[in-house]
DNA sequence: CATGAATGAGAGTTCATTCAT
DNA sequence: TATGAATGAACTCTCATTCAT
């Protein structure tokens, strides 16, 4: 099976789950994995917190790894729809480098979103491990691309893209571990400063040339107007 | 002969170097540890790759934890003596940022030190928890202060210094998940990299000003040079 | 059908009867208990005689621990019963003691009641040692009110309560130690002689004054309607 | 070998252990077996208090039954010293029981007097549970011989003997549970009362009698008078 | 459908005992 | 003699999974 038909299935899977019990089950465990970490998370902790009985879960899912596996599926869902509403909206490179980081945050909002990250893919085993691992590499890639495209339409200094987008990727990994939603940090602010990090560096050039400090939550904006100067 | 060979050979002598068996113990349960993760490490697998049997590691630990505790304290040492050099070193936050970065890459090419990243200390319950957390918090803390001297000093752009120090942490340690040693990059060219990516940010600002495009590998020596400048 | 052949029926049934397997766990253990002590009493050994597997166990009993408590709960209940019924019934204190002697044997003529007596209660940790130690306390507090009452209504001399209560209590007790139901000596005749004894003493008082030899046996009806008529 | 050639072994061990090392093992090991019970005392507890080293136990016992049984050898010799005291010094049977009471609280002052009565000899297999047991029997039998002496000689009223014997040792045995040397009460006046219960019976005949209240520490007296008396 | 019951496999840990120096 | 090291066997307990109602 595809790729996409995999990921097509959490849908389908959807409507022949009318009560939504399959989903239910889905959002209890990917808490319950988040919290304990799946090796730590008993199929009796799941069925516990859901009323239910543990073999009742075998109606819905094969075994503890489809679980874990399904909720995977869900999360890379998620993240390839950001992709692919970036690469629709267009602009320079550095554009969507700063539109996936904004929208990696909200995705990381997400239980679901924050279980790629931050679940061991290890647990899985042999077709379920490769089957993961293939969505993340696809984000990888198409991250990678987002960079390769400022390269190419000068919008990003010539980094090389692998490293680029392991630094991109692993400052986002962090914020899914001490990420709490309703938290001191919305989802925005900590996208705003962590694309105005990644776009104009740490080095304080502002103020070598200009005696300005901006304000790191304006960093953004600023990146766009300039990149969008740039172009012209 | 294999590293393993080399570790389980410590073994042989019955008598001798107690202290060498320890660290054969340690060194063979990080590998392991991180190639499985943990909980799936079981004490046989550690005691059959050392030729020992499973009892015999009770000898040198109390318990499976005080394995891990131990792994954890080793790494967390390696990183705490590269914050000790960097602050005797002085130089500008910038500069301490970036050679945070650089000894951070070196850590991670340890074993020890990339367990401190990758390994869940969820695993470990109360007592060690706390200590190994209270390790990290440092660690953290440090760096923060890293850039907040830097803030000071007019060196670094004045972000939220809580958010740029989790962003360099996170793409630290996400190197920490495909790291090889011996692999296609050294650790001495990842540091570069992100050093310029951090210090520069991915914006290609020089080509707007001056049409040069500096490789990025240059990037952290210019950042130094011009940070120079701008103390004096 | 032996004894052991009628316990482990109750499991070859899957549904019925959850808590007859419960006591029949009880049974089984509570015999192996007293056979070959706690400790050295396996699950599987448990399991074995009942004919299940031994983390089927685990569905009746959170640890073994607990079935040691459960069959300590059990006995000290049967106790309990005991004490109660005698306070009711009345009497001088010397018939309270005398009664208290005679259920006793009943008590420990069943394995209950024995384990209550001859299982270490060493073996249970904290909170399981100090609820069976207040059960234990409870008990020798009665015996000892049974004989202070006695002191005070004048049929019983004055002797130290405590001690008069370990006497007693230590001669039952090494009944349990011997004592096979369907042996030589059923548990109304150890009543009978315990009571005599312990009523009128060893020394042949009555040959001294009257030349009698009351029998044993007639100790106890003797020793009642002495103190029926030394209330009058 | 013959009961009293294992007994006097523990002397001519004596003289093969001048150092008194395999003796100091021996309290050492008594001490932790009458605290924490033999399954839960481990070699390394004994060894540890002794400042030695577990294999170095070996060079003294065979294995760790050994010091059990050497334990009970020990306590049997008491007992069995006593009761040849008690033999030798001659009185009526009642005198004798009385003596015996008194020695035997003496000897359960004596820790290895205390492990023989609580110390369960189930622990020992095979030929050294034999053994053990023959010793019991043979204080049993000696004790129910005084009785049947004093039955005979018109001392003790013709109770069965072996349930007297019992109810004594019963007693007695008891008083090991909670004795501790240095306690409230002396082994001397332990002895007193129970002589006096066990010879005049809780039943306060005097009272019926002469309206006298003896107090219970001088029953023992006042039975060894009118057994004098009644001899006469 | 749903469940209470049962299981097999495997985990970490303990400990008496022995090996080898 | 004495010991640090090592082991084998056994234990309790956990858990994903399946049976049978």
């Amino acid at each position: 099976m595809s790729s996409e038909a995999l990921l097509a299935k959490v849908f389908s899977d959807r409507r022949r789950d009318p009560d939504g019990k399959r989903e239910a089950i889905l959002r209890t465990s990917v808490q319950l994995f988040l919290d304990d970490g799946y090796a730590r998370t008993a199929l009796n902790d799941i069925a516990d917190k859901l009323k239910i009985t543990k073999p009742a879960l075998y109606h819905y899912f094969r075994n503890k790894e489809e679980i874990l596996l399904e909720c995977y599926r869900w999360g890379c869902l998620l993240i390839r729809e950001s992709l692919d509403e970036i690469s629709a909206r267009g602009g320079t490179g550095l554009d969507k480098v700063s539109a996936f980081i904004r929208s990696y945050t909200e995705v990381i909002a997400v239980d679901f979103g924050r279980a790629v990250i931050r679940l061991d893919d290890g647990e899985l085993s042999g077709e379920a491990q490769a089957e993961v691992r293939s969505y993340k590499r696809e984000i990888d890639r198409r991250l990678r691309s987002f960079i390769q495209e400022g390269i190419d339409d000068g919008s990003i200094a010539p980094y090389d893209p692998k490293l680029a987008a392991f630094a991109i990727a692993g400052a986002l990994n962090l914020i899914s571990m001490w990420y709490q939603p309703g938290g001191a940090l919305s989802a925005e602010q900590i996208a705003q400063s962590y694309a105005a990090i990644f776009t104009n560096g740490l080095s304080n050039r502002d103020a070598q040339y200009a005696g300005r400090q901006p304000g790191p939550k304006s960093g953004l904006k600023l990146v766009r107007e300039r990149a969008g100067k740039g172009r012209r």
